[in-house]
DNA sequence: TACTTGTCAGGAATTATTCTTAACTAATAA
DNA sequence: TTATTAGTTAAGAATAATTCCTGACAAGTA
């Protein structure tokens, strides 16, 4: 099926208008696993593109956050990263590459979502949880591999 | 006792020449449950030592964490904040004041290490890992209270 | 048609952070 | 002591990610 329309139908779904430049930014973020940040999505989407302005990105990237189609997540350097994943899943921080890798394990969720039922927080009515791994590659050109 | 004299000590022991600036700026992150920010931390030292500037705070704040004197942690706009407290905890970000919290839990960390210790990650060393708690506090005016 | 609302490109403005430079300090060697 | 060196710092310029602003355009409605 086409990216493009199964785009158009999500955004009809959050409420937005189903723009041209809308349809393909979000079909971008959807499709990347590199957590690509604002400037990388315009690099992407100009491609194809040519007018889509940073700035449209920018405030329709931040948009989508809002409307929950899209996750944002910080890089160790504080720049936002997007992530068109959006279960719960939590991210293994590269130091030495800067990837950001998805990380997804039921029982990890299960675990720490019993954990915190048990665990009684006052006051605070909590909206996610995510367990941010940080590590160092030992071999660079090879991937990280998780069993 | 004098916490800028224990200020003294860490700095030497981490191999730093123990300068008013650096003993002020680590005395403060260290005495400050807050997460400040630099330039919330350049604020504070102002207080007593107005001469030092913003870019030694930062560049201070740099070699602390280093040095592994102190931590930093990414509050969800992006913004670089540090944390006096080194062992391995937990962070409540609060999204509607922005308040980071500490989150320390014995268990919550066995649980983890163990939980990683059975799921081997091929080609990663892991260095630390904390779990992020986000969430909004039901009323603003009252604390986060953890049982 | 006229009116309203939402969206967007382009560029200016903002802001956290880093960089540069020259002055200063402390430690060491002569 | 004086000279030398390396490390540290204040001040402000530069950078880079992000936000803001404005006018043009598009779609939807009366």
């Amino acid at each position: 099926m086409n990216t493009l329309e199964s785009a158009r139908e999500k955004l009809v779904q959050a409420g937005l208008k189903a723009t041209q430049q809308r349809m393909v930014i979000l079909a971008t973020v959807q499709a990347s696993k590199a957590h690509p940040s604002a400037e990388h999505v315009h690099e992407s989407v100009r491609v194809n593109n040519p007018s889509i302005s940073l700035g449209t990105v920018y405030s329709t990237l931040d948009t989508f956050v809002e409307k929950g189609l899209i996750q944002m997540v910080l890089a160790k350097n504080g720049i936002k990263r997007y992530d068109g994943r959006l279960d719960n899943h939590n991210h293994i921080h590269c130091v030495n590459t800067n990837e950001i890798l998805d990380f997804e394990d039921l029982e990890l969720n299960e675990l720490v979502m019993d954990f915190l039922r048990r665990k009684k927080i006052e006051n605070l009515d909590i909206r996610k949880f995510s367990l941010h791994i940080q590590g160092e590659k030992v071999d660079v050109k090879k991937n990280i591999k998780i069993h």
